[in-house]
DNA sequence: CAAGATAATTGGAACGTTCCAATTTTGTCA
DNA sequence: TGACAAAATTGGAACGTTCCAATTATCTTG
């Protein structure tokens, strides 16, 4: 029953053309004649031929695979996950497939799967790099031509494309926001310090602070995994200051839901009796009770961008990099305090 | 800068051997003495040589191509994130690398990512259907004898193996439970009614209520999108009804998470003063508050036995259809009113 | 040391496609 | 109709690997 193969030599045999004509109606060229073309269509449909990308692919080495990688360090937080739907948006109407994997933060494996798709003739590569990443693991990818766009992450001294968020300003705002609502102590709350991340994004806490000469405080800046049972933990650290803080910008919105969990849990309501600001706006931070005022930065977006880049430089045939810096902007919803009554919110719904 | 690729043959000219020693060297063939594998290797490091499966896969059309392919039909659904980073584990593992497609529930989009990945020699394929997906979308990827393994959902007359979770069991264990603590009023929240999944959890909710001699109120089933908005619209409308239920069995974890919402919104408090249950224990459902009693599918655990099952079937060349129903079990959290005390549950954070 | 066995290596064909140059067919026009 | 141009088709080489049969080198043993 397994029959083997049809190729396009039987189609040719069948269709009583030679295989080059069989090639020619493939790729739609111009140069066969319309009747032809229509009889060769037939017989492929009749034999249910099914084209074989893999040997194209070894001829025409010129040519690229229309296959893209995407490797992401975390597929279970539905940042990445929402960030690899826009890719395979854009990336499936281009007529390209993605291999798609996650390394769970380990740069071992983050090695071995992008030798793997490297060695599958991946054309391209989308990469949100486990932590600890080193420039030189990704030398050799780009020494060989492959374009790579960073997202989420940065990779310092690595000559590839990047597409972060404006993490700096994000958390800017969202502090400032608070300042504007009468706090002036504000933790900064959730994620791991020894990211770049975690790092710009605390700046911005601390540079708005500074802008309105409020001191900064280190107590209240306390990490945590960046997940929402750190959140929790990072809350209930926080309230155990002699001065409690009054509102909190969290390192993204797992930590906030956490944060909101932790707080419920003291029998504080979120929005009403703490002011609480995410950052991602995932999906569910609209809809969740109290919603989540956040930063927004639209991973699926992000993700539709990071594609486009990538092809963008898998057509040019250059790959030089550019570094952009997505801008970020504040959703004010009901958890920072500014809420507007609920039931309007709901008829929204 | 655009050097050409490095080939076997420029390997065995450096090594000064043929390019016959350098594939069995490749292969890791006991054949080859060790002075001459050693000295081959280092070549290969040297040079950067990068192993084409292209190439080789065309000559040994016989074994296979080391890809599968995975295809879900909403990947920003948590569950299937953690259904893909199950599959991808294992995959991973065994040295296979991953095609994902998304679908959005588009059965075109299906059939065109399908008709892309067999263009690129996948060896196997998990398919998490799209709605409406029929038996013929099927039949020429099991024809030409590749294996297939659906998950979640089951399609009518399709000749391939299936790996979905006891939706009947699970759903008739929540209500059981949910009787035995006194309820005799339960709703039945969300989920599309034409689905396979649906109308299996549905009969699992009546099957229980007629075996204590409960009627099946109508009324008491409503149906909507089976994300976490529609949760709170089903919650909505449910409360509504003259003779409000005291407790819900929901469709899945993202509805009862809405119905949460939709409580609070009234407030009333998920837990206290009603009981909720959702179906297959997403990662939140542990850290959220309340804590959600839940079915517990084990998302990541089904991805794991489903590539299990794909690899084992890919091995043995043969791929006779085995259904599994996975087991299913009742995780009592807060959510249900079986309340522990809050402190004790914190201290586990 | 002859001779057979074993170990190690090798050249060429094959996989299914594309590309190129060459050839055949068709069309045009004086 | 002859001559030339344009359109359509074609055979063979090439891509980078594996496999097979054949060859060469090395070891055993009487």
């Amino acid at each position: 029953m397994a029959k083997d193969r049809v190729t396009v030599i039987d189609i040719a045999r069948a269709a009583g053309v030679s295989k080059s004509t069989v090639s020619l109606v493939l790729q739609a060229s111009p140069l066969v004649n319309e009747v032809t073309r229509a009889k060769v269509n037939a017989v492929i449909r009749d034999l249910g031929y099914v084209y074989n990308r893999g040997a194209a692919n070894l001829r025409q080495s010129n040519s690229k695979s229309k296959i893209i990688g995407i490797v992401v360090n975390d597929l279970t937080n539905s940042f990445f996950a929402e960030l690899a739907v826009g890719v395979d948006m854009v990336v499936q109407s281009a007529g390209y497939v993605q291999f798609l994997a996650n390394t769970a933060e380990s740069v071992d494996r983050q090695r071995e799967v992008i030798a793997s798709m490297r060695e599958h003739g991946i054309s391209g590569l989308i990469l949100s790099p486990a932590r600890g990443t080193d420039a030189a693991d990704l030398k050799p990818l780009v020494a060989s031509g492959i374009p790579v766009v960073n997202v989420v992450r940065q990779v310092a001294g690595a000559k590839v494309s990047s597409l972060i968020s404006d993490n700096h300003a994000g958390m800017r705002d969202a502090v400032r926001h608070l300042v504007g609502l009468g706090h002036h102590r504000i933790a900064f709350l959730g994620g791991f310090p020894d990211t770049a991340v975690f790092n710009e994004r605390l700046q911005g806490y601390r540079d708005a602070l500074s802008d309105v000469d409020l001191a900064v405080h280190d107590e209240l800046v306390v990490s945590s995994a960046p997940s929402r049972a750190g959140g929790v933990a990072a809350i209930e650290r926080a309230l155990l200051l002699r001065e409690r803080p009054t509102a909190a910008v969290c390192f993204n919105d797992a930590v906030a839901f956490g944060v909101c969990d932790g707080l419920r849990a003291h029998r504080l309501d979120p929005g009403e009796d703490f002011a609480v600001i995410g950052f991602d706006d995932v999906i569910e931070a609209q809809t969740a009770v109290p919603a989540l005022t956040t930063i927004s930065v639209d991973p699926q977006g992000m993700g539709r961008r990071a594609a486009q880049l990538l092809l963008k430089q898998i057509n040019a045939g250059r790959a030089d990099a550019e570094a952009i810096v997505s801008s970020v902007r504040l959703v004010v919803r009901q958890s920072c305090g500014a809420a507007i009554d609920k039931r309007e919110r709901l008829s929204l719904l």
